[in-house]
DNA sequence: ATTAAAAATGAACGTTCGTCAAGTTTGAAA
DNA sequence: TTTCAAACTTGACGAACGTTCATTTTTAAT
């Protein structure tokens, strides 16, 4: 038995752990952003985040794990940055629309995404789950709405996510101008079912800015 | 000056050069399709093909590289056998939707594909390039004759095959049926600015078999 | 203070890619 | 036929990295 002191709900070891896997996950993503996944090594990160080389391995299983959950975090974070903004939409199939377009526009425009994107199949599986809740949630009540032309919303995100990496990777490396995010937007909703010249009116509709970072 | 010999009208080194870069894309193809391309190693691969570990550096600077010319390899001759089936159709749309269909079926029905999506920016480059003149010339000749309204089938064909590699990918892991298919194409289809139930009607059309392989 | 379990450590391991110096083959000129 | 330089092949090797594990340290309850 013992009187818990003050600050402590959990013990000192929760406390630690909490702090190694957020100084794990902070070294991860500065230097895979810089550097990009491959080129990031464990023991760079490790030493970053203030760990010994093996301690990693406490934490996540493998350096794929790492980098999931970084992207993963990443993800997130987009996602709930564009709820705060389109929370005061009033048309669902514009609230998709502007979560489609910033996605692209994060990603193409933000040189340290741009490091992340080789290693497509990971941040397209990040973006699918992270924001998928979101994106899922704004398709159906879209459909219903009668805006939106979806019955397997899940297929759908999964096909957007995909393309909008790899129009991401395209421009990033030059193959694509960046002039093509207006037409890919445009393309990615008439996915959804809706009319063509809708797809583009919504693809165009003024949008406000996402709050700083 | 010398008299050429009956078969030759090349020398030794160029027909050896032919043979070992022939060798060492089958052996990749082999290994790669077997194992995945990460777990494949050069050596394995060069020994299959019977040249010394150093030999595959002269011919491919990097396992990247040869993991492209394999990839590009696959491709190009299911985008042949495509269009020996395709060349009897009379609708454009149809020769595009046949397409898309074929590659999603190859890629989510042949074990030795699945091994391949893993390095889905790989694969889905290798389709964007050596699949892309087929598809953007249906989709030009498509949108002239009024049924696809697409005016950067570069962009299109792009999104396309990220997306297609996505599913299959989520397939193949079976996070999603292999029932999605239909409504993948449809969904593809919708991409081109043809309509919701043109792009239905499109994606049901009965089709031909494939040439065996 | 004692103790046993949990967590951290970093040196060592095994594997792999890509390089390189040395050896071999080639084809034409002498 | 002999010679020769260029081109090609080879497999041992270096370097780098992800991961493991025996050891040490920390923790928290007795």
């Amino acid at each position: 038995m013992h009187a818990q002191k003050d600050s402590n709900s959990e013990g000192r070891v929760a406390r630690r752990q909490k702090r190694n896997r957020r100084a794990l996950i902070d070294a991860g993503r500065q230097i895979m952003s810089e550097k990009g996944i491959d080129a990031s090594t464990m023991l760079e990160i490790a030493e970053l985040a203030d760990v010994g080389a093996g301690t990693v391995y406490n934490y996540f299983k493998s350096k794929e794990d790492l980098a999931i959950a970084v992207l993963e975090e990443l993800m997130h974070e987009l996602a709930l940055k564009i709820e705060r903004v389109t929370d005061t939409f009033d048309d669902p199939a514009q609230v998709y629309a502007f979560g489609i377009r910033t996605v692209i526009d994060t990603a193409t425009g933000d040189v340290r995404w741009q490091q992340l994107l080789n290693r497509s199949e990971v941040l397209a599986n990040a973006t699918f789950r992270r924001m998928g809740p979101f994106a899922i949630r704004d398709m159906e009540t879209a459909t219903q709405a009668g805006r939106f032309k979806v019955d397997d919303p899940e297929l759908t995100w999964k096909m957007t996510t995909h393309a909008i990496v790899g129009v991401a990777l395209a421009v990033a490396s030059g193959e694509l101008s960046k002039s093509v995010v207006d037409e890919t937007v445009v393309r990615l909703l008439c996915m959804t079912g809706i009319g063509r010249k809708e797809a583009i009116d919504l693809a165009h509709r003024e949008r406000p800015a996402l709050p700083e970072s």
